[in-house]
DNA sequence: GAGGGTATCTTTTTT
DNA sequence: AGATACCCTC
């Protein structure tokens, strides 16, 4: 596997904020230079609008302070976008550093930017400002970092960063006396009483959930004071103020106080704000529907007097794809966009990107929301594949039809793996899709995967740059201070603490005057560790001007970070080729154009998670695309699969939550309407999930739609295999076997789904099965423990049983869990012990 | 304080 | 299944 930095993928199409001309001409990091013609004005401009029906054109043209387009999946509303920078630039001369577009994945960003490149035509153009929110603010924010107490190099924070931090916030605040009755109750974890005294990790993210939100609805920590009701409210305002003092002491922000921070800083500094103002008199924000109260806000204070004159405000959206509720977003901005700019109302009507079945059950399906703004869209496109629906027996089955339709695509119609992407609702269903993918040799990457970055080598390696850069970074020092090991442990961390609360807790002082002999600890064992790790800082500190790279390879050497991985069984194997990969990363970016800073690099990573690109895969025919449905928005494929259309997973439901069907079902829209010509629905009958499997139905959107014709499968090169009632197979009799949870009857599933609608079903049409799911995966290899398992099965109560750690014992109780059968054992050396049974083995 | 072994929980979605 | 939090022993 190889990690591909994503260079020319990076909306980092952001010259400094500076309003002057000269900077905007330089051209940032990872952006792909474009291929300019050189055309002259009007023929341009003829041609610019040639490619638009008449609303396209008007809101192309249209020269209204404010216009919202609402309008439906694929009529163009990105299109009008890109259009109106080129005319901009091209037909009205506007310097392009004016322009501002945003977008909410980088995605969309670089696509965008890619748009605008191929359609603007003056070669001396400079590029227009096309970026997400988040980058945009973090612009703006190093720019003018001291304006709001924080030094450029300031840190941004991740989810499992704010964790951390508001860990050690609210172990702080339920220590101190004041508050110790307040918030026990509440903070800490009394559940069953068998759970430690100490803070509950998922309370603490509840919390933090709760600070999300005020963030996203754009209330600051001083009006979360003045708004706060009742002693939980309080408790929150509290946590949140102190929170926010701990990001600004380690000189870091999380995501949120990008968008919140930035439109402080606006409102505090007339000067500033006038600054801006100036500089982007052209806004233009695509998915506007999916903006929360907070970037609303942003927005509004970037925008000032939108009166005023030359000065445009456009947003596009479509209340039907707004899937981003969780995050605060709310469709009621479109509405209040329209009050509050006396915004100018385009439709669009007209789709261009779905053959007619497609949009057919799209439009059938949205049609079930009570919710909606009206609008209408049709298309003139003509005959098209029908829609395939497909039942799978299980998730591996699921994987496979998946890539065998690829492969057969990509040969009968010569597509590339490239026009083809794969859709589910999580990201824990993408792993047996690329498993199965890799297995097949088809060139793959997974969009938007956690996967690179979140590898524990990664981030300590991470957090150690991050600290050279920021040596505030409290929560980088915290892991990396004893990584590799060098004697600094818990007693050693908290006397550390209990020194540097004098010193406004900052820890790196501390270690600094217990290295100098300026403070004294306890015992002095912890010493050497602590001297080395404050040389160690100093000395990479010093050489920060060498390129990024060159300082990863000196902290590897110096710290003998391969051999601490080697020496540990616990790591992964792959951990050393991870760090290799973290350094040819580190070099790729150092190759490209524009900064290559540390700072940058470090910022691309937090902002940008690239994705990781697998099997080398950018030639030519380019790779099949992986993604949740989520990252999907905006994008449009040649062929589309919906998979795990199953019920609770596509309309998803949390365990003890309400579904929140009406989102959910706009998620499945959006999923339907990314695709052009083909489109593959999915399920499974059974689906492992966290090591369990699990039962599926078909999903409820699917039911009633019409026009679904369940297509056979694909004609096989050997005659004999073909069409097959569905059935199972008897399974394999092999003792080491589990086996295999019984799942419905083949009645079952065939069932049709679709019991109101006879006239177009998967009715009669036959559910045909492949001959490979019909003997579905086989005898697994048996794993050890499942033979083990089994074998105790049998197990009772009085048995004996050894245990590789605690010798003979006898069982006193066992007890059936989801996880296995958990025994309470009698060790005659240690007493009774709870172990699961895989776990023992009879004596 | 380190390291090995076990019990438990997880992410729904993203910047 | 995989990561992590916790516990135990050295
Ligand atoms: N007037 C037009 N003529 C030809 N093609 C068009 C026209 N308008 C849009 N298209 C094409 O239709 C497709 C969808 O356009 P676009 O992505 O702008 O739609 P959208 O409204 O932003 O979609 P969504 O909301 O689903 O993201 C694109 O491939 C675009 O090139």
């Amino acid at each position: 596997m190889k990690l591909v930095t994503t260079s020319g993928k990076v909306p980092a199409n952001l010259p400094s904020v500076e309003a002057t001309a000269a900077d905007s001409f330089r051209q940032s990091k990872g952006v792909a230079s474009s291929v300019r013609s050189h055309q002259t004005g009007p023929a341009m401009s003829r041609s610019l609008i040639d490619g638009l029906n008449p609303p396209q054109r008007e809101a192309v043209l249209d020269d209204s302070p404010a216009l919202l387009v609402l309008a439906g999946a694929g009529s163009g509303k990105t299109r009008v976008i890109t259009h109106r920078i080129a005319h901009l630039i091209d037909v009205l001369h506007v310097p392009p550093f004016q322009i501002l577009a945003l977008t909410f994945t980088n995605r969309a960003a670089s696509e965008m930017i890619e748009r605008v490149e191929k359609l603007v035509l003056d070669p001396q153009a400079s590029d227009p400002s096309i970026s997400t929110f988040h980058s945009l603010c973090a612009r703006i924010l190093r720019k003018y970092a001291p304006a709001v107490g924080l030094s450029p190099s300031f840190s941004i924070y991740d989810s499992d960063d704010q964790l951390s931090l508001l860990m050690g916030v609210v172990h702080e605040l339920s220590s101190s006396t004041d508050y110790e009755r307040k918030t026990s109750p509440s903070l800490t974890s009394s559940e069953g009483g068998n759970k430690r005294a100490g803070l509950d990790r998922n309370k603490v993210r509840e919390l933090l959930g709760e600070l999300e939100a005020c963030k996203n609805a754009g209330i600051n920590v001083q009006s979360a004071r003045e708004r706060a009701r009742g002693a939980q409210g309080e408790l929150v305002a509290e946590v949140y103020a102190r929170y926010s003092e701990a990001l600004t002491q380690a000189n870091a922000v999380d995501f949120g106080d990008l968008i919140l921070r930035t439109t402080d800083l606006l409102r505090e500094n007339p000067r500033i704000q006038h600054q801006l103002r100036d500089r982007w008199r052209h806004i233009l924000v695509d998915e506007f529907q999916d903006t929360n109260p907070a970037q609303f806000k942003l927005l509004s204070a970037l925008v000032g007097d939108h009166t005023e004159r030359g000065r445009t405000f456009v947003v596009v959206g479509d209340d039907d794809q707004s899937i981003y509720s969780w995050r605060g977003a709310d469709v009621a901005n479109m509405l209040e966009f329209q009050e509050k700019f006396a915004a100018k109302l385009i439709k669009l009507e007209q789709n261009y990107r779905s053959d007619p079945p497609i949009l057919d059950i799209a439009a059938k399906l949205i049609a079930r929301n009570q919710y909606r703004l009206p609008k209408t869209l049709w298309s003139d496109r003509g005959e098209a594949a029908p829609i395939v629906a497909k039942p799978c027996l299980d998730d591996r089955g699921e994987a496979r039809f998946v890539s065998r339709e690829i492969r057969r695509l990509c040969l009968d119609q010569q597509l590339n793996y490239s026009d083809f992407a794969v859709f589910y609702r999580t990201n824990a269903q993408s792993r047996i899709l690329e498993e199965q993918l890799r297995a097949d040799g088809v060139p793959h990457c997974i969009i938007g995967s956690v996967g690179f970055y979140d590898r524990a080598e990664i981030k300590d390696l991470l957090a150690y740059l991050r600290l050279l850069v920021n040596p505030s970074d409290r929560i980088a020092l915290l892991r990396v201070l004893n990584v590799p090991t060098r004697g600094i442990g818990a007693k050693t961390l908290a006397e550390l603490e209990a020194l540097s609360r004098p010193r406004e807790g900052n820890l790196a002082q501390t270690l600094q005057g217990v290295a100098s002999g300026a403070l004294h600890l306890r015992s002095k064992r912890a010493l050497p560790g602590i001297n080395s790790f404050v040389a160690l800082m100093a000395h990479l500190r010093d050489r920060l001007d060498e390129p990024p790279s060159q300082l990863l390879q000196a902290l590897l050497d110096e710290t003998n970070f391969i051999d601490h991985l080697e020496n540990r069984q616990t790591r992964s194997k792959d951990a050393v080729s991870h760090v290799a990969e973290l350094v040819g990363a580190l070099l790729s970016f150092e190759s490209e154009p524009g900064d290559s800073s540390l700072a940058a690099f470090l910022e691309r990573v937090t902002l940008d998670r690239g994705p990781a690109v697998d099997d080398e895969g950018q030639q030519a025919t380019g790779v099949v695309n992986l993604m949740t449905i989520h990252s999907a928005k905006g994008l449009e494929f040649d062929t589309v699969f919906v998979t795990g259309l199953e019920d609770e997973l596509l309309p998803y439901k949390r365990r003890e939550e309400e579904v929140d069907t009406e989102e959910e079902r706009r998620l499945c829209y959006v999923a339907f309407t990314r695709a052009k010509h083909r489109l593959f629905l999915s399920w499974a009958s059974r689906r492992q999930l966290h090591g369990l499997w699990h039962r599926g139905e078909v999903s409820p959107f699917l039911v009633g739609l019409p026009g679904i014709g369940v297509s056979a499968p694909a004609p096989r090169p050997d005659p004999q295999q073909h069409r097959r009632p569905p059935a199972f197979a008897p399974r394999a009799t092999d003792e080491t076997v589990e086996p295999l949870p019984d799942y419905e009857s083949e009645t079952q599933l065939r069932r049709e789904p679709l019991a109101e609608d006879s006239q177009t079903h998967f009715g009669e049409t036959h559910i045909v099965y492949d001959e490979e799911e019909v003997y579905p995966t086989g005898p697994r290899p048996a794993k050890r423990n499942d033979k083990r398992e089994r074998a105790n099965k049998e197990l009772t109560p009085g048995d004996h049983v050894t245990h590789s750690r605690y010798g003979v014992g006898l069982v006193l109780e066992l007890e059936d869990r989801p996880e296995g059968v958990m025994a309470t054992v009698d060790f005659p050396m240690t007493g009774h012990k709870s172990i699961y049974t895989r776990f023992l083995r009879r004596y």
